[in-house]
Parts: structure tokens; sequence; C-alpha cells
DNA sequence: TGTACATCAGTGAACGCGCGTTCACTGATGTAC
DNA sequence: TGTACATCAGTGAACGCGCGTTCACTGATGTAC
């Protein structure tokens, strides 16, 4: 429909220009708004940049392919982000401080973005096929923070629990505490979010 | 549509009959299917339970009451287990044993029925409105764990944080290991999940 | 006991909606000669 | 330089679908007399 039949100028022939990267923009913001991927509609999408819904089909084959296109561009931002403050964290106070930027970051990011958040991670991957799990996105950043509490580990902190127990129990209760606020009727607090992430840095890394 | 024109033998006089608890045991069927309030439509429980679809609307005024009828149970029969769990261990074997078997039969029920707790705890639940959020069921469950918590906090052991904080930490962490174990292309093992159960104890019980 | 009638549970057909996708098209951009 | 034509990005109209909900109905169950 377009606005009245006002036409988009078409792009340059050197590959679509960047019609693609304008409908995964505005496809992301449409998926962070609902937070669910059935959530996501390809007239909405249309609508948001401003084309005929068919117009998609020139980038897309069909709605999945678009939503898997989406989904790889937020789980790398968070990747990106995550380790983005544990560097920061780590020039500042060392490893331990790497690790707690991290974790602050990490709350920060699922308080301000909890439809995006609980997209990533409180939905199931339906659209994900078996063999490609293998080189999910989510293993990264499962690494990331198996890292970041392993240089804790090897820098003088010892873990009554092995090293990649620990890290999964720690980012499992982060995601925990995350989850229970943004999900249920309780005040989604980024200070509260952060005093929680402290005190399972604490019973982690407890000597 | 109901099978070609069998019409269903309406109930006695006396309030609906049965009619009533079938739509919402078959609603509970397929939500716990979908794993999302969005996923359930009324004609697919009017197909499930074989009845035409204006039928529901002789026991529910809208979708979103059948919804929050649906939930309510659904909350109930949670707590009821736990509860009953905790009291098997208490029995057998003390304070601290109540608390393991609560947890062992969470990681239980949430592995085995991966949607249903997805839908309980994975997804924001906006069909409840602000005013109900003070009685929403999810305090009760909370209660349990603070309960059991502090059973084991009084009988000798000792915390290094506040019972409220472990309680929610232990609560949290627990759902942090199941719902990404569940959302994710990580395997779905209950022996796992125990596992993880009972370093989570052990990690909050240490005197 | 029988009969007229109110009441209630449940129904079929229809409404308007947004959706994913297909199709034949339009018109600007580039290329061959 | 000019002109015919291939190529590509983007479009409007239409399809069939399942949905929530409304409406006037059907027919059995109960009640009044």
């Amino acid at each position: 429909v377009a606005e009245q039949g006002r036409r988009r100028v078409p792009s340059r022939w050197g590959e679509g220009g960047g019609l693609r990267q304008e409908i995964i923009v505005a496809a992301g913001r449409l998926l962070a708004d609902s937070g669910s991927e059935d959530g996501l509609s390809l007239r909405a999408v249309a609508r948001e940049v401003g084309i005929a819904a068919p117009s998609i089909y020139l980038h897309f084959k069909d709605r999945s392919e678009l939503v898997v296109a989406v989904m790889r561009e937020v789980y790398g931002g968070l990747a990106a982000g995550l380790a983005a403050a544990r560097a920061r964290g780590l020039a500042k106070g060392g490893p331990e401080a790497g690790l707690r930027e991290m974790a602050h970051w990490y709350c920060v990011f699922a308080v301000e973005n909890p439809r995006r958040y609980r997209l990533m991670f409180g939905v199931e991957q339906n659209t994900v096929s078996a063999e490609r799990a293998a080189d999910h996105p989510v293993r990264e950043i499962a690494s990331l923070w198996r890292e970041a509490l392993e240089a804790c580990a090897s820098s003088g902190r010892t873990d009554r629990l092995p090293v990649a127990r620990a890290s999964v129990l720690l980012w499992a209760g982060l995601h925990g505490v995350l989850a229970l606020s943004t999900a249920l009727p309780f005040d989604p607090d980024v200070a509260v979010a952060r005093g929680y992430a402290d005190d399972l840095i604490a019973v982690f890394l407890a000597e």
C-alpha cells in the first residue's frame, strides 16, 4: 500500500541496496516489541519500512528466513556488548571486575529490553533446525561467561564447583532473576537485579 | 461443526454441567502444547472438546477469561505438587530433605512439561490486570520456597545471605537452569537438572 | 395425570479482520550495437 | 551520440486461511395449572 501509492525509488542494481538491511532493522524493532517469534508479521514489517508486503520476498525466501536473519543480528549484538563490558572491567580492575562489569551490563540489557531479552532466551527456538543447533549463537554467549569465570579462578580465586558447572549456574542464576522479574508482576528494577548479580558472583567466587 | 452435526446432549439445568470444566481441561491441554497465551484459539478448544465454538461463550465472557481460568488451575496444580513433595521429604528426612525433594519435583515438572512451564514463567502475564498482581498465584509459589529454606535455616544451618534473598536466588537459579535448558538447543535431561539443583542447594545452605 | 409454556444449553451460518503468499504488472537502470 | 532491449527493484490486486465474536435458531428440561 505504501502511503497512498507513493512508490519507493528503486535501488541501484548492485544487489538490492540497503532495503534488506532496512527490513531486518524494522523486523528487529517489531520483534523486540512483541517478544515472540509468532508476533512478527510480514505485513507489519512492510508497513514499518514503508514498502509493499511482497517486496520482502525480493530479499527473503519466506517469513522464517527473515526471523532467522533478525535473530542472528540480535544475538550478535548481545555478545558484542558483553565482550565490550568485560573488556572495560578488565582494564579497570582485573578479571573479577571484568566478570562483574559483564554481569551488570547483562542486567541492564535485560531490564531495558525485556521483550527482546525474552525473545532470545524465553522462547523455544523452533525456527532453528536441529543441525544448526551446533553453531547456535547462544553457545558463544555461554563461552563468554565461562571464560570470564575461568579468568577469575586462575587468577587466585578457587571455587567449590568445577568452573564449567559454576559458569552455567552463574549465568542461569542471572537469567532466572531477570526472567522472573520481567515476566512476573514484580518490579523490574535494574538496581535490584544488579544487587542479585553481585550476590551470585560473591557466592560463586567464594574462597 | 462438531463431527457432522452430531449434537451434544445438553446438560441438566443445574449450572451448565461439566462442560465448563471440560473446556478448561481441553484449553489447558492446548495451552500446554503451544506454550504461549496467544497460541490458544477458541475454535481449537471447541474442536478438542467436540462442541461448536460459540458454546464456549455460555461459560466464559471471552477468550481472555478462559485463559485466566486455565492459568489459575495450572498454578494451583504446581503449588499443590510442590507442597506435597516437600511434605514427603520432611516426613522422610527433615527440613533439608524437604527442600531437596521440593527442588527435585520442580525439576521433574519443568522438564516433563516444558511448554506448560514456559507458559507459567516464561511469558509476560499480559492478561492479568495490575490490581490483580497483588494476589497473583505466583506469590504463593515464592512463599513455598521461602518457607522451605527458612525451615532449614532455623534448624541449625546458617546462610551467608538473608533468607529472603537466598530463597529468591535459589528459585531463580533453578528457574534459570530449567528455562535455559528447555528453551535452547541443549539437552533437557532431568538428571542433569537435578544435579544442578543439588549444587544450588549446597551453595545456599553452606555453613 | 396431562398440557401449555418459560427456561436453559448448545448450534450453524455469517461478519469482518489480518495474515502469508502468488501473480502479472510497472518503470527505472543498465547494456549492445 | 542515439536507440532498442534485457534486467532488476518494487508494486497492487487477489487467493484462501483461521480467527474472535454475534445472531437468530433448535430442542430438551423443567414448571404452572
